[in-house]
DNA sequence: GCACGCCATTCCACAATGTGGCACGGAGTT
DNA sequence: AACTCCGTGCCACATTGTGGAATGGCGTGC
């Protein structure tokens, strides 16, 4: 609405961030912008001191260290991370699979944000900053699961999306869904958002109750022994209320 | 020198992340920019997802989970904070000195990206986000002697700038301090950047050994003691190593 | 209960600012 | 030598951002 150019040097920002290294002329095609442009974008974040040049044969575009100055205060001083790893990797040291930490950004979405991995062959593959709906994942509905109804309400309102046939799109359906995660005090989420991948989360939450970070571990969906959920939902709400109340002690 | 409003939106990301969660009002009369200028700012970095608004009486901003899914390659993967955060509480505890860790942004400068204070009332001060020279500084010469020669001389062709009498600003001099680095582990700086600061750092290491960080401690030059350096050079280089091993578990 | 101060938010006339088509020089290829 | 792709620089134009002033809500003190 405003603020047009800010708005597009994020996006190019974020752009660099998904390609980098990248050079001007492709950033220009694959965002469909003038080259110009892009290049005009790309000086002044430098300027700013975001984005680093590495100069070889053509210049290339990468981020700077500076953005990691920029952080949520849930995330500062870091209280979350230090209160977090020591349990996730008992976690998975007890289960062998995948531990992964996200927090929700708003009502947005979840981010990656820390993770533990199993060392098997096959396994689930989440990168840091990978972001995924709140809907359709277990983290996310371990944290829809402990916001006040209102909110909730508002985040069915903006539309529940479809990624496959698992996904709950009806709300009716959410809304139990979410009593269940209360009562249980943990989500499951079978192929609800990607394929072939079965996750248990369990909420951390802050002194007010409010949710801060989901706790999850990830597996193949093959993996996945039905009879088993009951102790791993467990062993992982367990784990994530040791880290809320370690954070908070 | 160009696209004014980027930068100056840059800037109050910045200082939003700094000051979080903060009001409208707080970030005209700290930056001294109108009060429309900062609010449009504001919305505009929240329409583009950067910043979230908690609302109570007053509307509050803060940095939205979204910037973390905008990081260095170098850094993507694991997470630097989640493993160094622990090891840094425990150097400080048995130091009771100031903890750092900075990021070199290219071969630009060190960017401190993480600190925990100790308790004296006389102590060294850095900021998140404060910037550093590479030959000046303890975490820079950690950082310098673990890149290739190469890139040690593209250093040193751009110029050793003099911050003071202590700055190291002869090549050679420069060169044959490096590889005193690589023997012992870690460096030594005393008052070559900032008058009466000196500081101990080592470096934290990729799987393949280029240099992603480094771990300092510091404290005024008045409370260094030559006779501790071996001692307080080995914790230093140990918790580095830690921190090292850990990310890459 | 009225006046005041402080707050976030909105408006709008003005001109400063960002835009993007075009052109340049260099490097690699045909 | 002709061509193409690269990153970069230029500049007339009008879109875009600016910031002083106004609005309305809220709490405080007189």
């Amino acid at each position: 609405m405003e603020m047009k150019s800010v708005i597009r040097s994020l996006r190019i920002l974020e752009a660099v961030a998904q390609h980098q290294p990248v050079t001007v002329g492709e950033l220009a095609k694959l965002y469909d912008i003038p080259k110009s442009t892009v290049q005009r974008t790309l000086v002044t974040l430098h300027e700013a001191g975001w984005l680093r040049a590495s100069r070889g044969d053509t210049t290339r575009w990468e981020i700077g260290a500076r953005v990691l100055t920029v952080r949520p205060a849930a995330l500062q001083g870091a209280s979350l991370f230090a209160a977090a790893r020591e349990p996730m990797v008992r976690l998975r040291d007890a289960l062998n699979e995948t531990i992964h930490l996200s927090v929700p950004d708003g009502l947005d979405c979840m981010v990656v944000v820390d993770r533990v991995d199993c060392d098997r062959t096959v396994r689930t593959f989440h990168q840091i900053g990978d972001t995924s709906p709140l809907h359709a994942t277990a983290t996310g509905q371990v944290v829809l699961a402990h916001l006040t109804t209102a909110e909730v309400e508002e985040f069915i309102a903006a539309g529940l999306e479809s990624y496959g046939e698992a996904t709950i799109t009806d709300p009716a359906e959410l809304r139990a869904e979410l009593q269940r995660v209360r009562r249980e005090g943990y989500a499951l989420n079978r192929n609800q958002y990607r394929p072939d991948v079965a996750a248990i989360a369990a909420p951390i939450l802050d002194a007010d109750d409010t949710p801060l970070a989901a706790l999850a571990v990830s597996m193949p969906d093959s993996r996945y022994e039905p009879d088993r959920l009951p102790e791993l939902g467990r062993l992982v709400a367990e784990t994530a209320t040791e880290i809320t109340t370690r954070r908070l002690g």
